[in-house]
DNA sequence: GCCGTTTTCGGCCCGACTGTTTTCAGTCG
């Protein structure tokens, strides 16, 4: 059972309490369990094989979650969710997705109305029915109506890129404004956190109400949802939602942190706060009722004893810590990529030539760049066989001789095929200078021939990297089961890379295992990916990735000089 | 249900906005 099934098995634990109106912190303490297991790096499995105590060491697990885990890692379930489900149907906690209807107002529609789906809600809320709930009223009726349209058309949650670009665009515009003195995206995008399920921008302003107006009649804003003094919330066209808060100039830095999150990292700073006989909310920290800090980040941070902390690493998993005893990381920037290591061309799917590639390379900056188009297995990529494959080098020797600034090694995106054999045999990988080894095909396969493959491909001698190592895709397909400290050993061992894959939908190694990677002391490749020209635009998003896992500059080798990633190739000699 | 250098019991972050209410509960972030 993977990590993510087991907290899954709480968080619902969780959501089906508080339908029951069970006590919040309960409620809360499945919450942080689930998180916990979720954030884990090694498999809950092997923690749980060294027994009981060795699970209560987590942080938010007592020996109630523990022996609930172990069960569940036994049985498959545990007889407390079971109990839960025959109680309160899936369909009630559906309804919990509709903004507007928390845990309370869900129980009224489920015991009172005995409403069990979304469609039995929908008639009940288009029969009047709903309306004359006690509590509840016409206007919430049609927000009901509104939200389960909307529940059903849009996903949840937005890749990283679809959040940021029409929030830059709209911060840009509300920077016009002369009334707006600063302003900024904060919230999970300003984490970079690879999904969004929203956005949230803050401004300071001597008039709130022109910067309010610029917002909800905005070309990217479809409706406006709610609209306050100070607080609004809108509807974008692309269905992802925006709140815009205005803030007093002296307390934009408060704001920001508040703002920023996460929730989890934000309860911590507001418990230190407490044990300085501080208040600190969004205005402030306030010493009685006088403001002591809030104009600055560094302020608030600074009268926790704390240094100001990245937002990519706000998230409760250590960051604190580190930051109190100095040892936060100097976080790998943008302008300290200098090569790409994985792009492909017209030779399989991509739309450029090769030399296209390497110019559009070299206008961005990079010193150095891998062509690494597929191997045969991808015959939909229209992949490379042998044959072919040496004549694509060929061309790549013929075209790197024009370019004296930018170094082009001739590459390969190798399958590593259902029986763990490589695509290609070695005596033609043996001719490349870089290949990376990539698992596209049976996924789903049991864990125990996942890794057989995984392993394989990383003991051969010309592999240098492993590609996308899980091949999910972002909220949309789970990865391959990979047992994560058996390949990251593996690869220490044999000298090969981790890429993290820069699209934002791989984004793959994702942030927990690119940091137990950095622990393993696995160098990092951050590649693109890129299928076109502009593709290469996207290495930010690799970079932002690899800042929440809080990687530095020497832990990523296309930092490195071409002369000095070329050392550290095991093809070398 | 979890947690502990004020506590093994009694806490557990905090304010804005909405809608349904006649003073506030529910929801959200």
């Amino acid at each position: 059972m993977k990590n993510s099934d087991v907290a899954r098995h709480f968080e619902e634990i969780g959501d089906l309490l508080e339908i029951q109106g069970a006590n919040s912190f309960r409620v809360r303490a499945y919450r942080n369990g689930s998180r916990t297991i979720e954030d884990l790096a090694e498999p809950i499995a092997s923690i749980a094989a060294e027994g009981e105590k060795a699970l209560v060491e987590l942080p938010g697990i007592g020996k109630d979650i523990a022996a609930k885990i172990v069960v569940l890692l036994e049985t498959g379930t545990t007889p407390q969710l079971e109990q839960l489900r025959e109680e309160v149907p899936p369909g009630v906690v559906q309804m919990l997705r509709i903004q507007g209807l928390g845990p309370k107002k869900v129980k009224a529609l489920f015991k009172e109305l005995e409403v069990t789906s979304l469609e039995e809600l929908k008639a009940a809320a288009e029969s009047g029915a709903v309306a004359e709930l006690k509590g509840f009223g016409k206007k919430t009726a049609q927000t009901i109506l509104d939200g389960i349209e909307h529940v059903e058309q849009a996903g949840n949650r937005y890749f990283i890129s679809e959040a940021l670009v029409p929030a830059e665009l709209i911060l840009e515009d509300l920077l016009k404004l002369d009334s707006v003195t600063q302003a900024s995206i904060a919230g999970s995008a300003r984490r970079r956190k690879e999904t969004c399920g929203d956005l949230d921008l803050l401004a300071t302003s001597s008039n709130s109400a022109e910067a309010m107006e610029l917002l909800a009649n905005h070309e990217l804003v479809e409706k406006v949802l709610a609209q306050g003094d100070t607080k609004q919330r809108v509807r974008l066209r692309s269905g992802i939602e925006m709140d815009l808060r205005v803030v007093p100039d002296e307390s934009y830095g408060a704001a920001m942190q508040y703002f920023t999150g996460s929730k989890e990292h934000n309860i911590v700073i507001r418990q230190r706060a407490q044990k300085r006989g501080l208040r600190l909310n969004e205005y402030g920290i306030f010493k009685d009722e006088e403001l002591v800090a809030g104009k600055t980040e560094e302020e608030v941070y600074k009268a926790v004893d704390l240094p100001w902390i990245p937002p990519e690493l706000r998230e409760n998993r250590g960051e604190i810590e580190q930051a109190e005893e100095g040892q936060l990381p100097k976080l790998l920037e943008l302008k300290d990529i200098k090569g790409d290591l994985h792009m492909h061309t017209t030779a399989t799917d991509g739309t450029a030539s090769i030399r296209e590639m390497a110019e559009a390379a070299r206008e961005r900056g990079l010193k150095y760049i891998a062509i690494t188009d597929h191997s045969k297995r991808v015959t939909m990529a229209n992949g490379l066989d042998a044959d072919r494959l040496r004549k694509h080098w060929a061309e790549i020797r013929k075209i790197r001789e024009e370019f004296s600034d930018i170094e082009i090694l001739c590459g390969i995106e190798c399958d590593i095929l259902e029986d763990a054999e490589l695509d290609l045999p070695d005596d033609v990988l043996s001719e490349g200078d870089w290949v990376i080894a990539v698992l596209h095909y049976g996924l789903k396969q049991p864990g125990e021939q996942i890794m057989k493959r995984l392993l394989n491909a990383v003991k051969n001698p010309y592999v240098c990297a492993i590609g996308h190592p899980s091949g999910r895709i972002v909220g949309r397909r789970p990865g391959a089961d990979i047992h994560y400290p058996d390949l990251f050993k593996a690869a220490a061992d044999h000298g090969v890379f981790m890429e993290i894959n820069a699209h934002p939908s791989r984004l793959d190694l994702d942030d927990i295992q690119a940091a137990a990677a950095k622990d393993h002391g696995i160098p990092i490749v951050i590649n693109t990916d890129a299928h076109s020209t502009t593709g290469f635009d996207v290495m930010k998003y690799g970079v932002y990735q690899a800042r929440r896992a809080g990687l530095e500059k020497k832990d990523v080798a296309n930092t490195r000089t071409f002369k000095q990633f070329k050392k550290m190739l095991r093809t070398s000699s």
